[in-house]
DNA sequence: TGGTGATTTGGTAGCGCTACCATTTTTTTC
DNA sequence: GAAAAAAATGGTAGCGCTACCAAATCACCA
């Protein structure tokens, strides 16, 4: 049978996994463990010598600290949950990236969750992701489930809605006035001379985003004195495709319309791509306007007029507000308009 | 002073966060903590009785396990990390999709980490990761520093290696060959009588899949008889920009070229966008080939003729091979190979 | 009915770390 | 120089859960 010296029944680790310990250091180093923990965290209450001691032992051992246990006695894991509706649409992908690279170099890890658009594994998603004791949070988004709203309430840790700006919000808030873009883009149709204007959108019974742009466009329209609304919708996730698919619809429907109004350079894009194969010239037959500012757009023959939003650096952004709360400090403000802005080309 | 009944210094919890336990559903349900953790994590063990007391506690009292204490105690944290060279490149972005989509429904998250293209960062991140006692893990490609190698073939669970094909991995290894791909269309191109073929790739000393997919198109003009190879480099990342450069910077150096090999889709659609805007006819004046089969491809004038890589399945099968050796069981197979396909359309 | 084994439940210890407090050492002050 | 304050280190308990083993209960058969 196997015993230490203290003829003590020795017990099997748990897990196969013998990683060196806290404790490990603490007995190369000849200090007590919490000194190592206090030299690793907080070196300041650590006198020099002892923190170059543990330091050495800590590189001799390759120790590396098991966050599990260290979030589980104490604060947070290092971990930050961000919570999107899709993992399919670049624009997230572009904030998740941003996120990504200024919360890594902090030490922080991205935990990624996508709801698909419903509010109610939204809900259960927090609820999972808060068992793993995230130091912060980044959800999309100012709509929750009432009870997950409470639940991060409660929490009293840091978190960033992105996406969406609103008068009230769980803790902090970045994004754009998503109502003010979507007026943007139909003014300039309207400027342009254009008085038969359709928007054309899809997902929008899940999308309230999307929506609140089709609203800020419909009051631009109506603020123009143009009443006529037409509206070209699609339940499929945005693509080329289904851009394609709209524009041909659209075309057929209406050969009257003189503008398009696309929810997302996705769908403007793949309008421009057909119709630079059927031979309809954008903008002399129709003009073609998007949202987003994908660099795609840009190379398209005719570029495509959109309006750009910062996604990468709404997501570093996010990421900073996060982090001045995480460290100590509050942020510089805690609702940011990152902006947009109106690119006017050659498709309008 | 606030004391409790038994006269003990009530200790003030660590967090503010006062969260159900398992302990108050064990009592709202009159059993011991260790009953409840059974009758959630093996059910098959609990009496059907108790097990439907304790659900109507855990669901009355919201219940949400902590998985952090979950993973200090036993076994992982339902966490898997996926560790890829990149987030602006939307090849690993799509596999990332497919994974994600494949390991939700099961309980676990993804822990996203990114390298680079780095080796070392590699493996810092393979040991900041291992810290927070993953279930398993997806690493991208089959090269990586000695020490992260070793400490993952210590680790002991299911880890799976994908993009990449090879003879030997850490576990499980799921991907393409890439010389393979790479000869494919070459072949192609030489098949459809170009003799004058250039491959343009970008960031290839850093990416040693796209040089692998340059050495097959290497092989593969050479095995045709044709000894001369081009080869057009930049060092930034792949984009529409970066492709119509290179694009351009071919045709201007070698003006005699019949066919451009390009190292991904979105090289290529740069140039035919390019190609489109300058009056260049594809594939007349010049044939343009891809790799991955990006949707943009097919939308294209003309359509882009590419390898196909079933980039969001790899990811969905990457998942379930790790997830069948989660649940105790073993995947049907530990090395596959998801495949290419030459999608021949009107551009070579 | 008692005995055997299978099934169901509970007790205890500990995963690796840090909060909290106690103790020791050093520095400062008058 | 002693007393007081500050800084450095250590001891202990416990974060919430599960592995391991012990105990209790049940089923079954001779």
């Amino acid at each position: 049978m196997s015993t230490n010296k203290s003829g003590v029944r020795e017990r099997r680790r748990h897990h196969g996994d013998n990683r060196v310990t806290l404790k490990d250091v603490a007995r190369e180093a000849g200090v007590a463990p919490i000194t190592v923990s206090r030299a690793l965290n907080t070196p300041e209450n650590v006198s020099v010598g002892l923190r170059e001691r543990i330091n050495t032992a800590v590189s001799a051992l390759g120790y590396v600290p098991n966050l599990i246990a260290g979030g589980l006695a104490s604060a947070g894991t290092r971990v930050i949950p961000v919570v999107v509706p899709s993992l399919s649409i670049l624009t997230y992908i572009e904030v998740i990236h941003g996120i990504q690279q200024a919360l890594e170099p902090a030490g922080y890890q991205v935990l990624l969750g996508s709801t698909d658009f419903d509010l109610e594994r939204e809900a259960s998603l927090v609820d999972t992701v808060l068992g793993y004791s995230p130091s912060g949070m980044i959800m999309t988004g100012l709509r929750h489930r009432e009870s997950a709203e409470r639940r991060l309430k409660a929490w009293g840790r840091p978190v960033v809605e992105i996406m969406e700006l609103g008068e009230t919000c769980i803790d902090m808030n970045i994004g754009v006035e998503n109502t003010q873009a979507g007026a943007c883009m139909a003014r300039h149709l309207v400027e342009q001379g254009y008085q038969r204007i359709a928007f054309l959108g899809t997902g929008m019974a899940h999308d309230y985003r999307a929506r609140l742009r089709y609203e800020g466009h419909r009051q631009a329209l109506k603020a123009a004195g143009i009443e006529s609304d037409v509206l070209f919708q699609d339940d499929q996730p945005s693509s080329y495709e289904v851009g394609r698919k709209l524009f041909l619809e659209a075309l057929d429907a209406r050969p009257d319309l003189q503008a398009l109004h696309f929810a997302n350079d996705n769908l403007a894009a793949g309008a421009i791509l057909e119709a630079n194969r059927i031979g309809i010239r954008v903008p002399r037959d129709i003009a073609i306007g998007g949202y987003l500012g994908l660099s795609l757009g840009e190379h398209l023959t005719p570029r495509l007029t959109t309006v750009t939003v910062p996604r990468y650096e709404m997501g570093v952004e996010a990421a900073k507000m996060l982090l001045a709360k995480l460290e100590g400090g509050s942020p510089a403000s805690s609702r940011v308009d990152i902006g947009y802005e109106l690119k006017v080309r050659e498709s309008t």
